[in-house]
DNA sequence: ACAAATGTGTAGTGTGTACTACACACAACA
DNA sequence: TGTTGTGTGTAGTACACACTACACATTTGT
């Protein structure tokens, strides 16, 4: 049920492979964070970590932090910010967007991208 | 630098006007917590309640939950939820939204209502 | 063979969140 | 005038979050 120790941990091994740094403590160590409590997260014993550390592990990693705090079941704090600005406008886009299917919402992203808004 | 406690006042007391079930103690015994406690909240010595609480004092005075929520500085779980389901998706989009003014968001927002997608 | 590095087990900690319990003084109301 | 209701002050609590500290056995590198 806890998607991001077991994601993370394949994703760092896949890492060791090519570069020795990559090992639990070292990476731990770079993040700021003690070895045991990586060990325990990554193997699900403890919840994901905070916004501020899972943030350091994703670019020590080179991973997307976006992705790894959705994994951690967290939606990060400057995305909520931007919510918070206009609460109800988002809620409703938000609510709607949830029903339409992925090619749709990718669609729109890629229109509001390409300035047409 | 807390709105919730402030706004949530105003809006009981003018509805206290006309309906004297408005008062804080019975605001506060219907939505489940003490009384001091929502004087507290009211008054901005505490920090705003839960997401559980800020619901039901919403449903109580008629006040929409997600400019409520947003006040007590939270975004809704389920909105939480619709983005972890597709995080890098939705990130990429609410940023790009985050720089638009309102008008342009809104726009998008009836165009999605719409039917257009 | 020996030192260095690795992953993990146990135990404990500080901080924040979200409240409760109870007492008090004051006001309205009947 | 007494009871009922009102807002507020003080004190305290249960729980979760996000870790640390350190020891240990095992593995790896030279």
């Amino acid at each position: 049920m806890n998607e991001f120790g077991s994601y993370f941990r394949k994703r760092r091994e896949e890492r060791r492979q090519s570069d020795r740094r990559f090992s639990l403590r070292q990476v731990a160590t770079r993040a700021g964070i003690e070895p045991s409590y990586l060990s325990k997260v990554e193997r699900g014993e403890e919840a994901p970590p905070s916004e501020r550390t899972i943030c350091a592990l994703a670019e020590d990693l080179g991973e997307d932090p976006d992705l790894l705090l959705a994994l951690g079941g967290k939606v990060s704090r400057d995305l909520q910010l931007a919510i918070l600005r206009r609460p109800q406008l988002f809620a409703q886009l938000i609510r709607e967007l949830n029903d339409l299917p992925d090619h749709a919402v990718l669609r729109l992203v890629r229109e509001v991208r390409d300035g047409a808004w």
